[in-house]
DNA sequence: AACAGTCTCAACCGCTTAGCC
DNA sequence: AGGCTAAGCGGTTGAGACTGT
């Protein structure tokens, strides 16, 4: 009973990704845009089935995409998720901007499991411990504590569904299904694509920027591994940032820009010209950018960066969308005891405050 | 330096869901 | 209504990195 999985047929390459495929792969994307994965590897000659090109695309390569560490923002947003949602992975990355389901998983399976247990187990010696949870707290206070939230969320919940106005107004978007409309360079809704765009994806220019950050990245790291590479990473760096000139996406390369300004801004700028020197510049600009770690001020200035970012930008939502009472729960924990800055403190600071 | 154990996370597998005919 | 197919989702795996001895 079912049908033979997509991959097990002969010539399908597995494993690993290589920058050529990511490049390919991105590349055919800016250009059809995503969606229709049955067809991508027929049509970009890529030995992968489509299921393992839409995974690359979505865990990997897709834009705005954070990776790193986890602020304590985030750990405590998934917890309270998790404790709601169970392990409704892709409902939690939903609340989540810049993470995907697969990291916040991940994550969930090799940290936050142990970090709960440990602190459930009464590990504890009134100490606190090297992560910076608090075990000053008497035993079974997080945990009253975490029901009582899960008990705030149920009914707030229920409040939500028994509005007149319908819940999913407000609900957090799926991101992969629904990216921002900003600038839709995908103008083949009438072309002889039989398939309609599944996700009704268009990507704004600087989605596709933020892609061409991470394609940077990636090929930062491979030509760092095999130093013959390096020619090749340009010449596909190359074909890579052109397609993007032709789509009118923006590709303005480092030099035209400070570290930390939004890529978009290209787009603005119209034309750009993609130099090996520019190449270089944005390699390290990424290198740089990527050295810094994944602190909360940094969260900040990833989301200014990525305005038109595909997820539900939380602070945008903070401050001018109307919350579901579910993500006002969430994002008022903080300030309801006090600590309206909680999101902007240091991971020290912010983990001595939160599980008391 | 060498080895073993542990950790991390990208990728895969297989089931479920949604959409089309 | 039911079958078929593509996409979505969550669980699991395994290679490489890291850490301790």
């Amino acid at each position: 009973m079912g049908r033979p999985p997509c991959c097990d047929r002969v010539g399908v390459k597995k494993g690993p990704w290589t920058p050529e495929e990511d490049i390919i792969l991105v590349s055919y994307i800016q250009e059809h845009g995503p969606g229709n994965w049955r067809s991508v590897p027929t049509n970009t000659g890529l030995l992968r089935c489509s299921k393992s090109c839409r995974l690359r695309w979505t865990n990997y390569l897709r834009p705005g995409i954070k990776r790193g560490n986890f602020t304590h923002h985030e750990e405590k947003m998934i917890i309270h998720l998790q404790a709601l949602l169970g392990n409704r992975w892709a409902a939690i990355a939903s609340y989540l901007p810049q993470r995907t389901d697969n990291d916040i998983k991940n994550y969930w399976n090799t940290h936050l499991k142990k970090k709960l247990k440990t602190l459930q187990t009464g590990s504890c010696d009134g100490h606190e411990q090297a992560d910076g949870y608090s075990c000053s707290q008497p035993k079974g206070q997080w945990e009253r504590r975490l029901q009582t939230d899960i008990h705030m969320a149920k009914q707030a919940l229920c409040e939500a569904l028994s509005l007149d106005k319908p819940a999913s107004t407000h609900f957090p978007i799926d991101h992969k299904n629904n990216l921002s409309l900003e600038t839709n360079y995908n103008n083949n809704d009438d072309d002889d694509d039989d398939k309609p765009n599944q996700q009704g994806i268009g990507i704004s220019s600087s989605n596709y920027a933020s892609s061409a950050d991470n394609i940077a990245r990636l090929l930062e790291n491979w030509t760092k591994q095999t130093p013959e590479n390096a020619q090749r990473a340009h010449s596909g760096a190359f074909s890579f940032f052109n397609n993007a000139n032709d789509l009118n996406v923006a590709t303005t390369p480092a030099t035209t820009r400070g570290a930390g300004s939004s890529y978009s801004d290209g787009a603005q700028s119209g034309s750009a010209t993609t130099t090996p020197d520019a190449l270089d510049s944005l390699l390290s600009f990424n290198s740089s950018k990527s050295d810094a770690s994944d602190n909360s001020a940094n969260l900040t200035t990833e989301i200014g960066l990525l305005q038109d970012e595909s997820k539900p930008n939380l602070e945008d939502a903070a401050g001018q969308v109307p919350l579901t009472l579910l993500e006002k729960w969430l994002l008022d924990d903080a300030a309801a005891q006090g600590h309206e800055d909680l999101i902007n403190m240091s991971v020290d600071e912010t983990t001595s405050t939160l599980f008391n």
